[in-house]
DNA sequence: TCCCCCGGTGTAAAGGATTACACTACACTG
DNA sequence: CAGTGTAGTGTAATCCTTTACACCGGGGGA
């Protein structure tokens, strides 16, 4: 009555030929004479036969299958962090399993994939715990770590270069407004990215001879609510000389448009506001942000090169990779 | 040397049991006495002892693994439909593997995800090419189509109901500005909800007596530029009098909004604007969107819990859920 | 006392592919 | 013509778990 799904064997018997032939049709053609491939492959097609993926993966002990974890779903910056993995996967013929709660325990990244099904692992985890950290290094045999700050370690990092984009963020306001009227409107302090850019901040201010107030830096989250709420509050009362912001990233920059727009704070001409991630956002705002841009494109195919190297290489030494930032001068910022 | 990963028989070995008692404790702990469950339990955790999925996976016949395609990674509708989702898989014990060329032919969607270890496909298609849509069915055998316009096969689905939302949001821009100044910026015209939208807008008119004139609704695609270009024409040569605009979603909307503030069009006053969607983008805009909202989460969340019945239930009837949408006046419409 | 039932456990048979190894037939070499 | 290499194919072991079925011992009913 009910057709079973068919197995390698109908196909054989099929085509008249063993299994070990039909599997070699699918794996490695190069080893069946033409016409017999042809043969095989007829019988495929007109069976609808399509290999169980769980027996292949037993014996191969590889689904090509990754998974990863970032921080959240929402966002430009972790759209196109994704986008760019998965391009890349796909490309190495690999695919992706996705979760999205890397600030909770291991615990939950560990049952929030499907582990026993994964041939490596790349998390983004911006809350650099280290025994969080060190539980999710043993959770495969080949984990990427995105961005998870110092680490005591073995295993692949990539790092984003916080501090360079900071800096030239901060040069930038720096040469058109005096340092203390520059303010810093950081993301929470618990995250990695924000304390590095904060400190980034700092430091130049320091370099400038100025030692920043207490309100020229203070953390809150990496949203466009926070922006506006730091704005309204911080712009309101300032005299009308030019002020300069750098946001922690291009959120809170967008929050700190609005704000502006509905005080009436004219930007580039009052306020100088540069953001950080130069994620697709920066691009729709109205004047156009200027940005730290974050290499989302090469942090996730390099990530899921590194996934891949180290499967196909366990023992090769581990490696951690810098991606660069590069300021992007448009017009709220000039 | 390097030690093997610990197989089901050395915990057996080492609890003193056979393996299918280690496999009852994990599987069906009701079945075996707390004293050597107990016993058990410990030889998993000194050798650290994780189950091998393919294994599992072969003789279960399931991976407790969904598959979920989308049109785009990008823009907050998907996200938040992608997060409820996920949610729901999570809390149903299944995992997700996302893909996003749903635009793409069904070879793609076929090879951009690991079809053979999925026990089902959630696919959301807004572009209903029948032959597409009737092979993506056969991709598994549990397959739940979002939005996917009219189709012949047997398969479970989940439509938006644009046509309401779109009605309403016409109507109430009707109650404000006249028929001749309202206009509908639509989304692709290959795309089906779009198409919807779309063909409300000018029905709900022509109810009102007033047939739309050609520039009155036109198709550009779902983004911010498009509402943007749209916006900087059309807008630009209006008399004073008030307008309405209904946008087929609301990154147009945004779109729009942006052009307005250029043009010095002021919101609400003379421009009256509503989206469609209501995700996170309808919020943070200034000012707030009137938009249709689209029950993401609950979207979301029905297809998972359609496609797991399916799975529990191969031969049940096939359902049809429509999910209803509602209409949220904010101030850029009142 | 005998039997039945049942909780608890073990044995061994799937599950469906890949691939090491063995083998055949034929073409060449010397 | 014997010997060797090779292309093409088949046989059977293997991957690791789950689970149907069998078994065993003891408590309770008749």
């Amino acid at each position: 009555m009910h057709r079973k799904t068919p197995l390698i064997t109908d196909v054989a018997k099929r085509a008249g030929v063993s299994t070990a032939t039909v599997s070699r049709v699918a794996n490695s053609p190069e080893l069946v004479s033409p016409a017999t491939a042809q043969r095989v492959r007829q019988a495929m097609q007109q069976l609808g036969y399509r290999p169980n993926g769980f027996a292949k993966a037993l014996i191969t002990r590889s689904s090509r299958v990754l998974g990863i974890v970032l921080p959240d779903f929402f966002g430009d910056f972790y759209s196109e962090l994704l986008r760019a993995a998965d391009t890349a996967a796909r490309d190495a013929g690999y695919h992706l399993v996705v979760s999205s709660d890397a600030r909770a325990g291991s615990e939950d990244v560990a049952s929030s994939l499907p582990l026993n099904f994964l041939d490596g692992l790349i998390a983004f985890i911006s809350f650099p715990d280290p025994s969080l950290l060190e539980s999710v290094v043993g959770l495969s045999n080949s984990v990427v770590l995105i961005d998870s700050g110092e680490h005591t370690h073995d295993v692949d990092r990539i790092r984003i270069d916080n501090a360079s984009g900071a800096r030239s963020a901060t040069e930038h306001l720096l040469a058109q407004v005096p340092a203390s009227r520059c303010y810093h409107v950081g993301g929470p302090s618990s995250n990695f990215d924000a304390v590095e850019r904060a400190t980034a901040f700092a430091a130049t201010l320091s370099e400038h001879g100025a030692s920043p107030a207490s309100n020229q830096i203070e953390h809150g989250e990496f949203s466009a609510a926070w922006g506006y709420a730091w704005a309204m509050q911080a712009l309101e009362a300032q005299p009308s000389a030019p002020v300069a912001v750098f946001a922690a990233n291009d959120e809170i920059a967008f929050g700190i448009l609005q704000a502006a727009s509905v005080l009436g704070i004219a930007v580039p001409e009052r306020l100088k506001l540069v953001g950080f991630d130069g994620a697709r956002l920066s691009t729709i705002t109205m004047p156009e942000l200027s940005t730290v841009q974050v290499p989302l494109d090469e942090i996730g195919a390099r990530a899921i090169s590194l996934c891949i190297e180290r499967i196909r290489a366990p023992q090769s030494p581990y490696r951690a990779v810098t991606a660069s930032t590069r300021l992007i001068v448009r017009s709220s910022s000039r």
